[in-house]
RNA sequence: GCGCCAGUAGCUCAGCUGGAUAGAGUAUCGGCCUCCGAAGCCGAGGGUCGCAGGUUCGAAUCCUGCCUGGCGCGCCA
């Protein structure tokens, strides 16, 4: 169930029965729970559109929703705020609902579900993944698993740069410097440091650098030999990407880089062009957004920086690629959405590519879920310790040696600790980023990150630990046997209780924003309320009833917290 | 010059489709283990919500201007 949303919809039929008005009830959650446990603060602007005191309307708005079941009681308080308590049984039978409901913990589906392409991680190839690779990779994935299990029909896109002036310099600097045996073993760190000579040749040699263009116009052009040296490049990068991948837990539903697009760039050129969309300047072909009568965007109206689609060489550029992988994503997937998980920086090649196909006429809704850089302590850029670039890989290393120091300092078993250094460290660095607002910036922070205490990823998978062995303890191996009927007494198992009503409408919400870190309050604050809880309440000492309920509240928490951890991509390990 | 993002407790951040006394974590201080996992819980102190105007019954939230920081702006991706 969704509460917010179903106290919207009784508050909005209250409203009309009482008043004969139309008007939404703009409920919220109560800050204070003196308040009670949401709040209605729709009768204070309906009473300056209807001109009548704001407190006589919330009274009668009250009045009709007491007769509901649901509420305990609605009272008038403030300026004219309707305070809403839910009535407890009623609250104790839905959770009994999510309880029994073992697939989806009382979570429903969108009504209608969408087709949608969400483009995230994509890394270059012949590059090792680094740093800035991070949010995109880990958002991403948690924005397609949330979509996913909301109900949408989601295609995870890795847009891998594949295609670019770098492959001239690469083909014949494999030809000078490569070194077969190594591009086998380690194929991108030799794939890097051939494409480090290469480009410092060119840069002294004229001859080596005019040999790499016309390399690359041989590549373009489909000359087999360089094809082949072409998709040997890609498919080492590719075994080395999925090395990465695999210690995320992350994969794709499809790989379509930018050499995928290749064959429809012309097209797409002069499809602008026909459309009067594009015109030449300067020898490039470019649109201008402030020349153009149907661009709705006023920013870009005003703007004379063109977007530029192919150059003044003939050459094409991403935006083209881009506008192609639009197309084809309409064509080929259906796609009534697509969601670009990228770098906020590039915010403004996403208006511009965004406008261009709307003009176009493509029928796609288009989003650019943007997000802030990472940043080492105060605010500076992320280095390694010699001032290097902290790779992907190495991130993930130091991450794992971390939580496994931690945890042999609290005296894990070893045998415990070598199991879960991965899913800790791992996880630890994942909630860190997901946790926070994406469009702000990310400070990067080891201990704040691997740490057991306060808001963060291995507290929580302790939170769940320890679920787990209570309900162990009871005799149930997993959570989603316990099928108890559930009471609500004590003023702890109240507001544990409130939040598990509310999982529902975070995923939705977070689903809807593509905002994870609504996720990850959600379970922090559960794992918060389960603790205070766990103190006030004891579960396995009590009489018969309130141990079978109490259980129940524990199955049912353990469950959404691992739920939640589960959209995050983070483990959650049955002991720690 | 144009544009985007940010500025909230010492530090790191929530809160931003307007609602009651602005919240967490961390750090500091004080309590709580003969009791289901103290990796925890309970409590205290700590705020000109960058500044100034405006709209409103009501502004951290909306509007305008300014300041500070980060970033993007013709043939890279």
């Amino acid at each position: 169930m969704r509460i917010e949303s179903w106290l919207d919809g009784i508050g909005r039929a209250a409203i009309t029965e009482a008043l004969g008005a139309e008007a939404p009830p703009v409920v919220r959650p109560t800050q204070d729970p003196r308040h009670g446990d949401y709040q209605l603060n729709g009768a204070l602007p309906l009473a300056k559109r209807e001109k009548k005191p704001p407190r006589e309307l919330a009274g009668a708005i009250a009045a009709t929703l007491e007769s509901q079941d649901a509420i305990a009681s609605a009272t008038v308080a403030g300026p004219g705020f309707v305070n809403v308590r839910l009535d407890d049984g009623w609250v104790a039978d839905r959770l009994g609902d999510a309880l029994r409901d073992r697939a989806r913990d009382g979570v429903p589906k969108v009504a209608a579900s969408e087709t949608i392409v969400v483009d995230f991680s994509s890394p270059n190839i012949a590059k090792q993944m680094h740093v800035g690779h991070v949010r995109s990779t880990i958002i991403g994935a948690a924005i397609v698993a949330t979509l996913r299990f909301v109900g949408h029909e989601v295609i995870g896109d890795n847009h891998i740069g594949d295609w670019g002036t770098q492959y001239g310099l690469l083909i014949v600097g494999m030809r000078a410097f490569g070194n077969d045996a190594a591009l086998g073993a380690k194929p991108i760190e030799e794939l890097e440091r051939v494409y480090r000579l290469a480009s410092a040749r060119a840069k002294e040699d004229d001859t080596f650098a005019a040999e790499a263009r016309a390399e690359l116009a041989k590549l373009q052009a489909g000359d087999a030999d360089n094809r082949a040296m072409w998709e040997k490049m890609v498919a080492a990068t590719r075994k080395s990407l999925d090395v990465v991948y695999d210690r995320l837990g992350i994969s794709f539903d499809a790989w379509l880089g930018e050499s995928a697009y290749e064959d429809a760039l012309p097209g797409v050129v002069a499809q602008l062009l026909d459309a009067d969309i594009a015109r030449e300047d300067d020898g490039a072909i470019c649109v201008f957004f402030n020349e153009l009568e149907d661009v709705t965007d006023p920013k870009l109206k005003k703007q004379e920086v063109p977007f530029i689609v192919r150059k003044r060489d003939g050459a094409f550029l991403y935006s083209t690629s881009d506008i192609a992988t639009v197309q084809h994503r309409v064509a080929h997937f259906g796609a009534d959405r697509s969601v670009y998980v990228v770098d906020a920086r590039q915010g403004q090649h996403f208006r511009q590519l965004f406008e261009v196909c709307r003009l176009l006429g493509m029928n796609i809704a288009l989003e650019h879920v943007g997000f802030g850089v990472i940043t080492g302590k105060g605010g500076k850029p992320i280095k390694t310790r010699d001032g290097g670039t902290v790779t992907l890989a190495g991130l993930l290393d130091e991450a794992e040696e971390r939580a496994e120091a931690l945890m042999v300092d609290m005296g894990l078993v070893p045998e415990l600790v070598a199991a879960l250094k991965g899913p800790v460290g791992i996880g630890a660095v994942k909630y860190a980023d997901l946790s926070q607002n994406r469009t702000s910036n990310y400070q990067f922070d080891w201990d704040k990150m691997i740490s057991f205490q306060g808001n963060s990823g291995p507290y929580l998978q302790y939170a769940y630990a320890r679920c787990r062995s209570l309900l162990r303890k009871a005799g149930h191996g997993d959570p989603s046997e316990v099928d108890g009927a559930i009471r609500l007494e004590a003023p702890a198992e109240r507001t544990l209780a409130l939040r598990l009503l509310r999982w529902g409408e975070v995923v939705h919400t977070a689903a809807a924003q593509h905002h994870p870190h609504l996720i990850c309050d959600h379970v922090y604050g559960l794992a918060r309320d389960l603790s205070s809880f766990y103190e006030s309440c004891p579960v396995l000492k009590s009489e018969a009833a309130a141990r079978e309920s109490r259980l129940a509240l524990v199955a049912l928490t353990a469950r959404q917290i691992a739920a939640g951890l589960g959209l995050l991509g983070i483990a959650a390990p049955e002991r720690m």
